[in-house]
DNA sequence: CAATATTTTTAAGTTAGTCTAAAAATATGT
DNA sequence: ACATATTTTTAGACTAACTTAAAAATATTG
């Protein structure tokens, strides 16, 4: 049985490595569990010894098969409680990140099944990234950032890449939601923004920070 | 922030002292927790240290009022993660225990009272116990253990006290749930067993092992 | 390619929580 | 009430996870 913070460390290395990276560092590692270079490797050591990830001192740490199931379980159980709790109980996407980082390490095979019934076995969570199944496979989807888009076509808004508070409550205040169409006007070339016309109803200029957190499809 | 170790404690604490018991001893609370009395003894100084816990070296220890309402708040926290465990996801009775025993310690005071509502403001728990309101009172109810009926009344069951998963799959297959009726047929002196009739079609014998444990209201 | 900068690891120490064994205090029985 | 039994506390040691500081390895750059 692992503890959270082993748990935590598998999914931090997942994290690193998923942008086909083939190997975490160190320092990336501790930045993301804001702790220390030095924590990290005692860690490391103790997650290989179980075989849950490979490593060479000096030449970075990866996931072993083991070790990326348990990563991916970890992200289903996040991410199918994000969707309780903004689809059953009601709170808002920005304010689910941190219970759903409590309620992952909740350890009950049986409960995450009833859950993903329950939710009617969701495949996106409220800020549209893929939920794996219960064999860790993502659901892919064809998707581009915003400022992909030529002008003319209309992007419907399917997962947002920040998920900061600060980013999703401006967005909650442009009325922005998944599923919110875009209809890109124009593309200025200078700083790569871009004029987009939202929902039909309101015309923004969008800089690159903007429309590099926004996914959308093609409609 | 208190870790769950000292949650456990606490809760272990009130458990001892909730029957009217004025302090709980070392020992009473290392076998609860399963651990050596020792460790409590430890746990204990710290506890007091940080004024959640009436203390003195020899004389047993009681839950100050800031220790009795995080108390209270992890047995509300409990009690509702199982009614949802129940209702919602369909879980049977005597599975949820360990699953809430998890997720009590979940903290976010919004969770739980967003969780209260989607579940419309239980009082009780799958087991029949009191769910405490978020002031830590108690609903209380007029209940009586099954034996103490006289002969010819019936009784509607309305709590359990053992919530063991052995009594509880033992309930189960003889089809008695909350809400089954019991009428007292007959009080044997002998050994204060009883002959009752379950929802008008079985009759058994009860030893007091199953009647002290069955909490019913008079109909 | 040597000097410097950066990254990683090691070493040594801390804290929370646990244990066992022994000592101290309290309770019990005749 | 005193000897014995029980309970509780102390002492010392262990593990997981963390820290800082220094050493070692690797990477960068003029």
């Amino acid at each position: 049985m692992l503890s959270q913070a082993e748990e935590n460390y598998l999914k931090a290395i997942f994290k690193v490595t998923e942008k086909d990276r083939k190997s975490a560092n160190t320092n990336s590692i501790a930045e993301i569990l804001s702790t220390s270079p030095a924590s990290v490797t005692d860690m490391i050591k103790r997650l290989a010894e179980k075989e849950l990830v490979n490593y060479q001192k000096y030449k970075g740490v990866s996931l072993s098969p083991s070790g990326n199931k348990i990563s991916t379980d970890l992200i289903r159980k996040h991410r199918l409680w994000e969707v309780f709790l903004v689809e059953k109980l009601d709170f808002s996407w920005e304010e689910v990140h941190e219970i759903a980082e409590q309620m992952e390490h909740i350890k009950s095979d049986m409960l995450i099944e009833k859950l993903d019934k329950f939710l009617d076995f969701p495949k996106f969570d409220p800020h549209g990234d893929p939920i794996p199944n219960a064999q860790g496979k993502f659901t892919l989807r064809n998707q581009y950032a915003l400022d992909v888009l030529n002008e003319g076509e209309t992007g419907i808004l399917v997962g947002v890449k920040n998920h900061k508070t600060s980013f999703l409550n401006f967005l909650n205040d442009l009325n922005i939601k998944l599923g919110t169409e875009f209809k890109l006007q124009k593309k200025i070339e200078f700083d790569r923004s871009i004029k987009v016309l939202i929902d039909n109803k309101q015309e923004l200029i969008f800089q690159r920070t903007i429309t590099r957190n926004l996914y959308v499809k093609k409609k």
